[in-house]
DNA sequence: GTGACTTTGTAACAGTCGTTACCATTGGGG
DNA sequence: CCCCAATGGTAACGACTGTTACAAAGTCAC
């Protein structure tokens, strides 16, 4: 690619691609077919010189006096973050969450796949969800190599979160995503990221108790 | 309170906080007594200079030579979150994401109590959750303002999400956590919270294409 | 074709954050 | 009682990130 300069790019440019992204289909979904940065400001709450300095990370690809292109853009960023083409995700935990997870239909838009789903407990495994059976965990490491899967998805109880980890990881899948508030160790080569209710309760809860207190004052 | 110097806190340092408390539970349920930044860091995977340097800006509350007292260490982290007493909190949508959330003991033990369900399908209405009664939305802003209820989390479709935190704002709920990929609008004195599992495959996706990539150079 | 307007791309700046390095204090052993 | 090891507190530094401001480039009307 002519692009794509071997660049260090910033945490943070990373972080609001895929918000860029989301807002970009939802535009063309409505049939609009240039966008200014200063519009993309307005819908994502960020400063429209950031946007276009993100984006000049990854080369140039606005018009000045018009805009970006948003089929081009949506197919830019996409090509950034690697989310051009399908990846197959795994699912560990067929309860209300892994269900949830499931039935989510972003993830299919965005080109993630669930393909497995897996439980230890007899009276779920052979059920579906969706058009998905779940499987033993037993079949988990098999499976998730027959079916190349690179992400797997941990939707278990906290007890259990170490163990779906481990199998996971040694079943060579890249990305784990951790539903659990357990902090789970994982081999370098695979990328963790954790996400935790409590801890975005208790983040937004500062600034509560924040604002109260200057409204008192 | 003599502590909580009138100085500003980054974001940061809030964001940290949660996790060197969920550690320091475990910890104490643990039975240890004391623990040192070292070990902090350790479990945190946090830099142990950062971890002292965070503390620090609520004052100092270590011995040295010796280390934190864990359970005094809570209580002050607790304390500056706001987390040190009962948070009430309505969930609009009783879907499998919904009944994930209600049933996540985790939020009970961080303060976080589950007082009411709302839904809009009369066949949901109602029903259980745990010990909750499912109502119906209309019944949103007065079982809210009678119960101040302080959060509200959105659990709906995504074309139902705007609506519910409309709702949920005008009956006075001061943090809304959206589950939803919407990006929905809220009055300013409501914070508000993000959580969708495509911004965080995204996110992580690029780090694997950006490794691979690496891996075949 | 020219001038006014719009919008991007980028250089320079300022603030923030995290890290490294060092000093101060505590506890324990001889 | 003194010395040493362990650990927290803090100052200084460097990197990075985001913002502001401006110049370059394109579009549209007449």
């Amino acid at each position: 690619m002519a692009h794509t300069p071997n660049e260090r790019i910033p945490e943070g440019v990373i972080e609001r691609l895929p918000l860029y992204l989301g807002v970009l289909i939802q535009l063309r979904s409505g049939g609009e077919g240039t966008v200014s940065s200063a519009r993309l400001g307005e819908l994502t709450d960020i400063n429209p010189a950031q946007i276009r300095r993100d984006l000049t990370h990854f080369g140039s690809f606005g018009k000045r006096g018009v805009g970006y292109d948003i089929t081009m853009l949506v197919e830019r960023i996409q090509s950034i973050l690697g989310a051009d083409h399908v990846h197959r995700l795994a699912l560990v935990g067929a309860g209300h969450l892994g269900s949830a997870i499931a039935d989510y239909n972003g993830l299919r838009q965005h080109g993630f796949h669930v393909t497995a789903i897996f439980d230890n407990d007899p009276t779920k495994t052979g059920s579906h969800i969706g058009d998905i059976a779940v499987q033993d965990v037993s079949e988990l490491e098999r499976t998730v190599k027959d079916q190349g899967i690179e992400i797997g998805v941990i939707a278990v109880p906290p007890s259990a979160a170490q163990e779906a980890a481990d199998r996971l990881s040694a079943a060579g899948v890249r990305i784990i995503l951790n539903y659990t508030p357990v902090i789970v160790r994982v081999p370098t080569e695979v990328t963790l990221h954790n996400t935790d209710p409590v801890h975005e309760l208790l983040h937004t809860l500062y600034y509560l108790s924040k604002t109260e207190s200057v409204a008192r004052a």
